[in-house]
RNA sequence: GGCCCGUUCGUCUAUCGGUUAGGACGCCAGGUUUUCAACCUGGAAAGACGAGUUCGAUUCUCGUACGGGCUGCCA
């Protein structure tokens, strides 16, 4: 059975990086009828907040991204620690006692001579007296895997074929100093006991996932199918990481961006399929297919976001709305004319507010210089409230009547000058709702 | 520095060596609507650079430039 997993760590807000991500493994999960389980990477109990772990899971369900089964890393320590030990067993897990420090400088000096900067294994040569003698010195060494220095090859879902030498990469630290589990291990023992059988993740887990394999198959499992999407960049093609903080799930959520707006966006995007707002996710799961995808780095601007949401607002009901528009205190009788009228003149729920301002207050009338005469002729022919639909109709005929003007000429300085905007709603739906016009004085 | 990936209209991308280099979004222009929007039609708009292979290269190879990622006792 196909299953999927999204595995956050609770040390800050998802942000659209991460949601690309979790939003492929959910999509994949559900076209195949599997399962997607979120799983919470809180093995380091510094950094780890309980309120992103909540925040995480709100951020999810607003977004409709439901899962299947929840873990805790943190709850599996157990697991790791066997892992571990199996590791030691079968000869591929060396303790090694080089502080941060040293390590620093061994990397240092190997770029000097135009060399990798990759761990040199001293560790493998300590004798147990040594061992014994650092461990007495400095505390419980690292644990390091000891990778099989060969080619690492994989056929990835976006990449393609893709290999790597376990030669330029460092033996991975699994375990800490301190004797806390690392990403790496954690994550291949989850994914293999999990039954996790498609990882979808950004990118920069390129170098880990050759590693990964190593440890996967060291441990008697199977590697799971590997796809690495290319990570987002701003519209200038800057990294994004810069700019996250305006990123954050619940940032675009207060700026009104509509959850489908997004989840539309971000399940195309970088892909050869065209971005077109849905309005069902079942649509997404539908169309989804993440060989589509393309390795570059993808331009990602949130601009773009709100013209879909005002898409997607459009296309809505009345009732998917009522409690915004009550909110603005919009009369039950006159809350269906006013949702159809601006309904196409809102990019976010927000706009509401400015529309029925208009409506219920008038606006300062816009009128061009050469219009001044035109607009106070009109506005003597403009009955007294209030009014209907048939009022622009039957003012508009009797301005023309008496002035001569038609088309453009005649409808947009009155336009300008009842709702103050160079556009807006059709003016004949729009005038049943005015409750003043200002410029009639 | 090393390793991995990449570079086609403004953006996301298509192209199994021979195409008028296609589509979508955006943009521009007409049409339609006696106004706005929507809609319809049309248009402008691209192979990073340099070699090589080939009858023929956007496509294959190499180099250069540029971009992204990794190179952590982060994930």
């Amino acid at each position: 059975m196909t299953t999927t997993r999204f595995a956050p760590s609770p040390t800050g807000y998802i942000h659209v990086g991460n949601l690309r991500t979790a939003l492929m493994n959910y999509l994949i999960a559900r076209k195949a009828g599997g399962t997607f389980i979120l799983r919470i990477d809180d093995t380091d109990p510094n950094r780890s907040e309980e309120k992103y772990v909540d925040a995480i899971k709100q951020d999810m369900e607003w977004l409709g991204l439901h899962w299947d089964r929840v873990e805790r890393q943190s709850e599996r320590l157990d697991q790791y620690a066997e892992a571990a030990d199996k590791l030691r067993d079968i000869g591929r897990f060396y303790e090694a006692f080089e502080t941060p420090v040293e390590l620093d400088l061994k990397r240092k000096k190997q770029l000097n001579m135009g060399k990798p900067p990759v761990y040199d294994r001293a560790a493998l040569d300590l004798s147990d007296a040594e061992k014994d003698t650092l461990r007495a010195e400095r505390g419980n060494g690292v644990w390091r895997f000891k990778l099989d220095r060969e080619r690492i090859e994989w056929n990835d879902g976006v990449l393609g074929n893709i290999s790597i030498d376990a030669a330029s990469v460092s033996d991975p630290v699994l375990i800490r100093g301190d004797g806390q589990v690392l990403y790496t291990i954690a994550s291949v023992v989850d994914d293999t006991e999990m039954g996790v059988t498609n990882v979808v993740r950004g990118s920069d887990h390129v170098t880990n996932t050759a590693t990964q394999i190593q440890i996967i198959k060291a441990l008697g499992g199977t590697p799971p199918e590997f796809a690495h999407h290319s990570l987002l960049t701003g519209p200038q093609g800057e990294a994004l990481s810069k700019r996250l903080g305006t990123l954050a799930l619940r940032d675009l959520r207060e700026q009104g961006v509509q959850p489908m707006a997004l989840l539309s966006m971000m399940a195309r995007l970088g892909s050869s399929d065209p971005i077109e707002l849905r309005s069902e996710m079942a649509e997404l799961i539908e169309g989804f297919d993440i060989n589509r995808f393309g390795s570059a780095p993808t331009k990602f601007d949130v601009q773009d976001l709100f013209p879909l949401t005002g898409r997607y607002l459009q296309s809505l009901p009345l009732e998917k709305v009522q409690s915004e528009i009550d909110a603005l205190g919009v009369p039950a009788d006159k809350q269906a004319a006013f949702w159809d009228v601006v309904k196409e003149n809102i990019t976010t729920l927000a706009d509401l507010e400015g529309w029925w301002a208009l409506c219920r207050d008038g606006a300062e009338p816009l009128i061009a210089d050469e219009n001044k005469d035109f607009v106070a002729q009109a506005m003597t022919l403009l009955p007294e409230g209030p009014y209907d639909t048939d009022t622009w109709k039957t003012w508009t005929t009797a301005v023309k009547e008496t002035t001569g003007r038609k088309g453009k000429g005649l409808f947009m300085p009155l336009r300008h000058a009842v709702t103050g905007l160079e556009r807006g709603p059709d003016m004949s739906a729009l005038m049943a709702l005015m409750q003043v016009v200002r410029a009639r004085g």
